[in-house]
DNA sequence: ACAGTAACCTGTTTGC
DNA sequence: TGCAAACAGGTTACTG
């Protein structure tokens, strides 16, 4: 579910019930995420929230004793709760800072909530991450150094976290309709220039969809329950057979890498 | 190093 | 209506 703009507007709805304030408890009720969670989360209760920041598709929870990692996977959410709730189906852990409850729900378990002592750069998961989106390393010229010789489709290529974070399914099929690019060209045979209009198309449509609350398809929710408004603006994803609102013609489906591919094929080349 | 595929899960939608 | 197949926002491991 998540891509880069979900999992910001996640953090931006539970900053204000965590920054600086003490994690009194946190309570595992199903481990079983991607990775069992570690007993180690247990080392930050009791110690105050310095820092809660985002990098990727991460949530980074630092305190004195080490940081949480909170990743959501295909289909996790992390609520708010103002009041006394029963726990339900799929929700696997509950972080408890000064009396507000943040309750983690997965269906499908591809999430993950770590611990890690030091920097949490260092970590595994996050040591070989690229550049963020948003960020000032991240622009066209990058894309087409990194791009020289490869062969794969580019929009792989700008959904490998190891070239740029935070590019999703929906978002990539978004930023190449914007750029004019065609999903199955060969990354390395993306012109400069087109690089450099790719880039900006994949800041331009992360930026507005946070703005927007991120995207819900089907069951995306924000830390107050809310769905995300950015769907109303989709100008591909999911639009198969419809018409496109540049030429009118109708946009086309395809699987690449595994996952479905909407673009159209006269205005993208 | 690179590219492609399978795998990890459950829930919902689609198609016969 | 019923049932099985297909599909879903992510990421890693394995293969050749």
């Amino acid at each position: 579910m998540p891509e880069l703009p979900e999992v910001e507007t996640t953090l931006r709805g539970i900053a204000p019930h965590m920054e600086h304030r003490v994690i009194d408890a946190i309570e595992v009720r199903d481990d079983r995420l991607r990775q069992k969670i570690p007993t180690a989360v247990q080392r930050v209760v009791g110690h105050q929230v310095e820092s809660l920041r985002r990098r990727a598709k991460y949530i980074l929870i630092r305190t004195a004793n080490g940081t949480l990692l909170i990743h959501l996977g295909m289909s996790g959410s992390l609520r708010v709760l103002t009041s006394e709730q029963e726990p339900s189906r799929h929700d696997h852990f509950d972080i408890v800072t000064g009396g507000t409850t943040i309750r983690y729900n997965d269906p499908r378990r591809f999430g993950l909530l770590l611990w890690h002592d030091s920097s949490p750069e260092s970590h595994p998961l996050l040591s070989s991450l690229g550049p963020e989106p948003l960020g000032d390393a991240f622009d066209g010229d990058y894309l087409y150094q990194k791009s020289r010789g490869r062969r794969l489709a580019v929009k792989n290529y700008i959904m490998d976290g190891r070239v740029v974070v935070g590019v999703g399914n929906i978002y990539a099929s978004e930023a190449l309709f914007m750029a004019g690019i065609s999903p199955v060209r060969a990354a390395g045979r993306v012109s400069l220039a087109r690089y450099r209009a790719l880039a900006a198309a994949i800041r331009d449509v992360l930026a507005r969809a946070i703005r927007r609350g991120g995207t819900t398809l089907r069951d995306f929710v924000d830390s107050d329950g809310a769905p995300g408004y950015f769907a109303q603006e989709l100008l591909v994803y999911g639009r198969a057979g419809q018409a496109c609102f540049q030429c009118g013609r109708a946009l086309q489906q395809r699987v690449i890498g595994q996952r479905s591919s909407f673009y159209c094929k006269t205005c993208q080349s």
